[in-house]
DNA sequence: ATCGGTACCTGCACGC
DNA sequence: TGCGTGCAGGTACCGA
């Protein structure tokens, strides 16, 4: 389900479980585990406290007690959920002192990881794209051999970015999904930096985008998908020119775009 | 060291 | 109704 926009709501929506106890969880042997032992992690989380619950780009990490972590990540289908109806594609269920927290997944493309330290999953990420500065996030563009999309979707690049927000991001700067990060020029560089803040701030005011199932933890919906002006709106003209938009696969994910508005 | 391509899963919408 | 196809917000891993 979720780029940074959604993550953001869901974790705002956990925010309620800081300082709860995990009196017990249970875990679903799947692949969302990586290969975990479900018996075993949840040993390691009962009677922790929850001490934080914060982003780190599409990742969730709850701060335990007694200096462990628990990762959480929703890959394209996950859901969290408080007090929800454990289904077929439930594979966590934590029960706090206060309420039951529940992690779904369909695709099990997410992940459920608990942690000693700092996951070294999370120390590999880039920056994140409302914090970067202008001037670094421009340089470093620069420095990779490849197409702006699939930069804007490479995590070490900048984190939580995906496929709705790069499209957007890119529409709104004028900038082709194709064209080659070397040779753009920095005032591009730098609209395009301005168009991904907008964006991503825009997106986290109305609860994120819910396509398909999406939801935050309390089971309510995102508006930003009304706001969408070229993703997956491939045949219908744009909102700023009436040309229609077009699709094309960037590394195998599929990139709307205006072939007007948004040059190479 | 960076890349592009592929694999991993299930569900849904569509055309026949 | 059923079946095959293509598509879907994700990351990891492979070889070039």
């Amino acid at each position: 389900m979720p780029e940074l926009p959604e993550v953001e709501t869901v974790v705002r929506s956990l925010a309620p479980l800081a300082g709860r106890r995990i009196v017990s969880a249970e875990f679903r042997a799947s692949r969302s585990l990586r290969g975990g032992d479900p018996q075993r992690m949840a040993e390691r989380l009962a009677g922790r406290r929850i001490h934080t619950i914060r982003r780190y780009g599409k990742f969730i990490l709850v701060s335990l007690s007694g200096g462990g972590y628990l990762l959480l990540h929703l890959g394209m289908t996950g859901r969290l959920s408080l007090g929800g109806k454990p289904g077929k594609h439930t594979h966590a269920i934590f029960t706090l002192d206060r309420g039951v927290l529940q992690f779904d997944d369909s695709r099990q493309f997410g992940a459920v990881e608990v942690h000693d330290q700092f996951p070294a999953r999370i120390a590999r990420l880039g920056p994140e794209p409302l914090e970067v500065p202008a001037e670094d996030f421009a340089r470093h563009l620069r420095r990779h051999r490849t197409c702006v999309k699939a930069l804007l979707l490479n995590q070490t690049f900048v984190r939580g970015v995906g496929n709705i927000y790069a499209d957007e991001a890119l529409f709104r700067a004028g900038i082709h999904p194709l064209a080659q990060t070397a040779r753009l020029r920095t005032d591009r560089a730098l609209r395009l930096h301005q168009a991904l803040a907008e964006v991503l701030t825009e997106a986290i005011t109305a609860g994120g985008s819910s396509i398909s199932n999406y939801v935050d933890a309390n089971g309510r919906q995102g508006l930003f998908q009304v706001s969408h002006r070229v993703y997956q709106r491939t045949g219908e003209p744009c909102v700023n020119c009436g040309t229609l938009i077009r699709r094309v696969l960037v590394g195998q994910r599929s990139s709307h775009y205006c072939g007007r508005c948004q040059k190479r």
